[in-house]
DNA sequence: GTTTGTGAATAGTTTCACAGCA
DNA sequence: TGCTGTGAAACTATTCACAAAC
């Protein structure tokens, strides 16, 4: 094996990966092939082995990839062997969904710590989660709490993103329906919903593009 | 201008492009450079004009892009120009926020029908959608809606794909997180929420990766 | 002077095909 | 024999740099 870095396309698929994984070792199965494991979740098993190259060398010839090694290593580059604790910031339909959101927890990742800014909310609690004064965002750096999930609306994101900043978050999953600036060392991932349903239309057939 | 195909990453782009022409035109201004807009979105210059030049040639050197043609020619690639209905199956917490999601509007796509399994749920009306008992689903095709948006659990969500190619549905957007299986000439995306949250970690400072 | 549109160069990703190990 | 790991080839996308248009 290779020290590469790893390419951007195959952290992506990762936690395709490891879920299927999970999955499979769940239901009592002790290894997998590339192809058994490809089969299930639906790529080419080629992308799989290439894939597992970046960090590689624990499969076996002739036999496939013990699912066990799989799990622990596909986490720990994921830095998903240690759980991870998040902070949900906005708490309105989306961000009430997210706080029920059972596939969090497959990959150890909780939500912890939830803020909004409607005193009809706040001091409620909600999926178990106590939900906090936006204003008094903060205190998260002492918590061990380095992600944030944004679920507000566009004018209050990158305000939003500031205070998240400030207190140690450094890793943002995005709802909001733009880019959020960020210092370097803060990683975002916007998820546009809107804009993905945007783009639908233009794979439809007929019409004669 | 030469006709390419749009690449996939241009079609992914279209729509943050559009917003943000949207966006500047509602606030009164009738042109901007490629500059202008990319500094409003957070992308390069080069990235925009090279996205446009696929299907061109409606910019003025020295000038830039008139907005109004801008939003009209990007709007007729993704088929925007028509107004866009679609079908939401699965109204728990996140199918419920989908469903009041005021983001779709400016895209010109809405959810004009819902359909979920629960007894409590049927026959009962959610932001102007009366949702109708699953069983029943179809008819779609009569309705001129080719759009669906899953956000059933995972192991229903096959079992409601097939449903929907039945009845005409051309276009997918998954929730459930998993990659479903279609036949061709049906295009789905799959949005992995979990998945998204799940690589954050990899990119946290520190640790030495 | 400013900004577009686009070939050419670079970078990144996927796919192939096969040597080598179990 | 069956399957992994990986160079090399093919493909796709990004970035540059500049001639042409306004």
């Amino acid at each position: 094996m290779r020290y590469h870095r790893i390419p951007d396309e195959t952290v992506r698929r990762l936690p395709v990966y490891l879920r299927g994984a999970l999955h499979l070792s769940r239901g009592g199965v002790a290894s997998a092939s590339s192809k058994e494991l490809a089969d299930l979740i639906g790529v080419e098993p080629w992308q799989i082995r290439k894939d597992f190259s970046y960090f590689g060398d624990f499969g076996k010839p002739g036999v496939g990839y013990d699912l066990r090694t799989l799990v622990r290593r596909v986490s720990k580059v994921l830095r998903l062997d240690t759980r991870q604790k998040a902070a949900l910031v906005g708490v309105g339909n989306l961000g009430s969904a997210l706080l029920t959101y059972p596939e969090f927890r497959i990959y150890g990742v909780a939500i912890v710590s939830a803020f909004d800014i409607d005193p009809g909310k706040i001091g409620r609690t909600k999926a178990g989660v106590l939900i906090e004064d936006m204003a008094a965002l903060g205190g998260l750096n002492t918590r061990d709490i380095h992600l944030g999930i944004l679920a507000v609306p566009e004018a209050a994101s990158q305000e939003v993103t500031d205070a998240l900043v400030r207190t140690g978050i450094r890793g943002i999953l995005n709802f909001a329906p733009r880019r959020i600036a960020v210092p370097r060392g803060v990683k975002t991932i916007t998820i546009g919903i809107a804009m993905h349903l945007a783009r639908l239309p233009y794979y439809l057939p007929g019409g004669g593009r």
